[in-house]
DNA sequence: CTGAAAGCGCTTACAG
DNA sequence: CTGAAAGCGCTTACAG
């Protein structure tokens, strides 16, 4: 191992020196700074982490808390943990992986441990109990979703009202008169998920600001049973002219079952998707909001890297970030026949 | 926060005696012991992870390094990295994700700080610059996936030779004569990658063994194209009544275009999918070789905690775990007609 | 502008 | 069976 005291050696400088001109905090000449940073390059340096924790009690690590199993694995974790470790990479930061397995034990556990500075909670729900837990215990921590108490702590969301108003207000603008909603999936509506329910009052909202109506759908994860749900709805005198769907996974479906019943798209309904598309849907020209991974990413990173620093004025506690819906064009929105 | 001078105060021993209570390396009277463990308890303690390392240089970290950025992120990769986070965490150890963002530098970079005992690489190559690399630099690796040069580094892998081959003999058990095998996407032919070439010369070995052949067609990401293939496929004089895919997110598109043909699935012809399925695609009963995750996990978690261990005889080193297929039944196989 | 020294919280030979 | 002491590699007041 290289040490401090190598580079000090090799600069001819004393460590305490090496370690001022690698933090900066301390006015060096110009010749002593170049021979140390020579010294360093030349030697390959780079500080020892588990020394440098111990002493400045900061170890430039973020620990990233994964949903609890009870939500099972969501297949967009993947996306936001490798953006959130590419942010934390950016803000000089490490990832540390924390699954819930051992019940939310692994967060205290790291806490305790000072195994890192902050935490970013995956897969908040309105109410989280690691949220009260880890401010017991003196760690930092930025939420991925929005909660319902919004001052417990920094979170960053996707404004998923506003993305369902702009569904609902894009497929208004078209012409479309007979707009339906297809929520989340039945479950995420029952537990009250954040998302879910915040989907669903943007689209009444949006649709009582137009003067209208529009009903909402739960979806399922079931093919089947969705197909009946479809069925449902065009088997009705006045079927729907416009679909937003907060599903975008059941697309492939859904589309495919329209197919069977020559529904075609978008010449006898137009289709609005919301929410994280799965990377093999690539082939599919949907018109569509997406959720925005590497966004929400940077953003709940920089929160949890400012919650982890002393003080800076500390102007983001408690401060949301909220990103605003972009909708992609595609090929399953047209006026009404 | 709490210290081992607290816990040693509170049980009325030494520090030292806390540590060895800790580490088991010492006898310790049964009094003693239970006095320092009701301190720890109640105390709630928990050995500064940073102080820990310094003195005993192991972190109980596993690096796990990211494929890189070329390969594009794997909708598998999330899988993954929950499941070697869990199995990580039974074997007393955190996970600390590196992504290949700045060059592979990221690897070294925990080498050089002692931030990581071992790494796990993902996505290994045939021939995968990085295990040399870390080798230099001290670092014991294990790797997901089969290099070429097996004795390079412990490695875990499916089988894929052994499951192109089972879904072969399968669907030749089933009675099927023209059998064949639509590989994985080109782009992972031409680069040779491990699985894909491993996957097509299983099969045709299946093949020779029983006496016949087996036509090998790679697969596309583009629905279009793929689309085009299983016409020429089924436009021929003699169409195939067995079909081995290797390339799971396909299947829908697959299936999709066969019934548009008026092709039957199982009754014009068999299906076996060979890899991993996309979590949304949970509604579909394809009969399968499904990429065992959990396990691949498991087994490459445990070869990088004994290649980081010191001494233990070290039986491990060069070992490859090669884990056999197992075919999960579903609705896609039937006899020729 | 730079250095000598103390100390972060542990582990582990050394000693009894 | 247990304790006192050294030291891992840093950072940062203290001193000049």
């Amino acid at each position: 191992m290289v040490t401090i005291k190598d580079v000090a050696r090799a600069a001819g400088v004393a460590p305490s020196t090496v370690s001022y001109v690698l933090s900066g905090s301390r006015k060096i000449s110009a010749e002593t700074g170049d021979a140390v940073r020579a010294a360093i390059a030349e030697l390959g340096y780079h500080p020892n982490a588990g020394a440098r924790s111990l002493r400045s009690t900061r170890t430039n690590v973020i620990a990233l808390s994964l949903p609890l199993p009870a939500r099972g694995y969501l297949p967009v974790g993947g996306r936001f943990m490798y953006g959130i470790s590419e942010a934390a990479r950016a803000f000089g930061h490490d990832l540390l992986l924390i699954t819930a397995g051992d019940g939310g034990s692994g967060l205290e556990r790291v806490a305790r441990s000072r195994l890192a500075d902050s935490a970013v909670l995956m897969g908040v729900e309105m109410e989280d109990p690691r949220i009260d837990a880890m401010h017991g215990l003196g760690l930092p921590v930025a939420l991925l979703g929005r909660p319902a108490d919004e001052a417990a702590a920094p979170w960053a969301d996707l404004d998923w009202a506003a993305a369902a108003a702009l569904a609902v207000r894009t497929l208004h603008g078209a012409g479309h008169r007979r707009i339906h909603y297809l929520a989340t999936v039945e479950a995420d509506i029952r537990t009250r998920r954040s998302y879910s329910v915040r989907g669903i009052d943007g689209a009444r909202r949006a649709a009582a600001g137009l003067g209208t109506g529009v009903p909402v759908h739960p979806s399922s994860t079931d093919p089947a049973e969705l197909a009946r749900r479809i069925d449902a709805l065009f088997d009705a005198p006045e079927p729907p002219t416009g679909l937003a769907v907060q599903h975008p996974a059941a697309i492939p479906g859904i589309l495919r079952h329209l197919s069977g019943r020559g529904v075609e798209v978008p010449r006898d309904v137009s289709l609005i998707a919301i929410g994280n598309f799965p990377e093999d849907l690539g082939g599919l020209d949907t018109t569509r909001i997406e959720l925005p991974v590497t966004e929400m990413s940077a953003a709940v990173t920089r929160l949890a890297v400012a919650a982890s620093r002393p003080d800076r004025d500390a102007p983001d506690q408690g401060a949301g970030v909220l990103i605003p819906p972009r909708l992609t064009s595609g090929g399953t929105l047209a006026p009404p026949a």
